[in-house]
DNA sequence: GCCAACGTTGGC
DNA sequence: GCCAACGTTGGC
């Protein structure tokens, strides 16, 4: 089991989208960076824990739990000539970009980028390393627990 | 295959 | 809206 977050700007697809959305699952449409998409073409696993992140918007950070709820499979907003995330290289027959369905575990209380920098135990996240855009990147274990126990500490 | 120019991300 | 950081593109 591997851990996850992925960063989602609210104004797009936020955490009160995917508590809304059909069996609250959505495919994590979008993605057009080649390392976020190996991640979820290669490396999750239906199970892995995902941290829902919110990006570029007022306070930045953690806003749910989710888990990875699918196999790969190509990401349909790359053949949509109206949709901003088109890609007029890919085709059916060879996809570019592909995608993992993200299902909701439960919204917590917003965890904020500022919060999670002050931790000493988190000073190594891949989220909050200098320069760092990837918007799949991986989370260790003892970072997953340590995020588990910041979000018990009140209510969510 | 190098690398300058350009575009995007995302916190501030 | 600014701008540092980084990825991609394309001329050579």
């Amino acid at each position: 089991m591997s851990y996850w977050l992925m960063k989602s700007e609210p104004d797009e697809f936020s955490i009160d989208d995917l508590v809304r959305a059909p069996g609250k699952t959505t495919p994590w449409f979008g993605v057009r960076n080649y390392q976020a998409r190996n991640y979820m073409r290669d490396a999750t696993r239906v199970g892995d824990g995902v941290l829902f992140y919110h990006s570029s918007c007022e306070v930045p950070g953690i806003a749910g739990l989710a888990e990875v709820a699918s196999a790969p499979h190509p990401d349909e907003t790359q053949f949509d000539p109206k949709s901003p995330y088109f890609d007029p290289k890919a085709t059916r027959a060879n996809p570019r970009w592909m995608l993992v369905d993200v299902k909701l575990v439960r919204k917590t209380r917003l965890l904020s980028l500022d919060e999670l920098r002050q931790r000493p135990e988190l000073a190594d996240m891949v989220i909050l390393r200098r320069g760092n855009r990837l918007s799949v990147t991986p989370v260790t274990p003892s970072e997953w627990k340590a995020i588990g126990k910041l979000l018990a500490r009140d209510a969510g």
